[in-house]
DNA sequence: TTTGACTCCGTAGTCAGGTACGGAAGTAAG
DNA sequence: CTTACTTCCGTACCTGACTACGGAGTCAAA
């Protein structure tokens, strides 16, 4: 681990995490980040671990969790709530399985989609698109909660 | 196919649908959903392609599309854009399986850490939680865009 | 030691995706 | 024909996730 990078400012930070300034703040105020001290009157500084929760967050949240269930997630690391970390835990496993399998059946039907639409000559032809109806409006029995 | 329940009103619909009148009102006025005309001063009707419609763009949605790409997906229907159309569904289905790529890599990481996660006694015990970061942190490069 | 860029912090505005409200008009049951 | 429930349509409001703004303080290079 190098530790080159040690105390940007949070300008530096934004940068690093390829993000912005307010951004970072608005995740402070949502507890997601850490406020470190700063030295008396002075600046805040960041080390590289807060590089690497920005880019969880921006992972997670691509991945479709809500900053609130990133923060639940984020809460697994701390390693005090070992019960309730697993519970959680095994919660976004469903989560995720599902949203796995949800997205599996799109790409099926994408990639037939995409397969079927060989008909660069002929509109006419192209009609099996409609399966994007059908084939996936009997995907997800109960979407979310 | 029945050809039972013909000329829903909106209410109805929206029961179909297990969504809500202002719900579709909203997607009509985003043009995703078809206003079908109204006999003279009357109520509009909906039949069993709008429920079909309703239940694609939800599902559409619960996989992380949003309502402008819905649209887009939507677009492709018609049948007479079919290398447009192609394009579309070739671009979607990056999207897709990136995304399923990452739950992948999400859900190998949750499952792992359940799986550790057997020091009920002694939370010093639970610290694998970090690799929630380095696992994910250099999944995506360019997310969404 | 001044100047220009950056930080800090609070508050306000934006955009997506709904959700709620309210009055007028349609409609169905009794 | 009245009453109760809908529909219609416009406008306003709400939540989540930012994004912008402004004034005061900090810092580093010239």
């Amino acid at each position: 681990m190098p530790e080159a990078t040690k105390s940007m400012t949070i300008g530096t930070l934004a940068k690093m995490a390829d993000t912005h300034v307010e951004t970072i703040r608005y995740y402070q105020r949502r507890g997601l980040v850490e406020v470190p001290d700063k030295p008396f009157g002075g600046i805040r500084r960041y080390d590289e671990k807060a590089v690497a929760r920005l880019h969880f967050i921006r992972s997670a949240q691509w991945l479709g969790f809500s900053l609130e269930e990133v923060g639940e997630l984020l809460k697994l690391e701390d390693g005090t709530h070992c019960d309730e970390a697993r519970t959680l835990a095994e919660h976004k496993l469903g989560d995720v399985r599902s949203k796995i399998a949800g997205l599996q059946k799109m790409e099926a039907t994408l990639d037939d989609l995409v397969g079927r639409c060989r008909c660069s000559r002929d509109p006419q032809r192209c009609p099996m698109i409609h399966s994007l109806y059908t084939d996936l409006s009997d995907a997800p029995e109960n979407p979310d909660t």
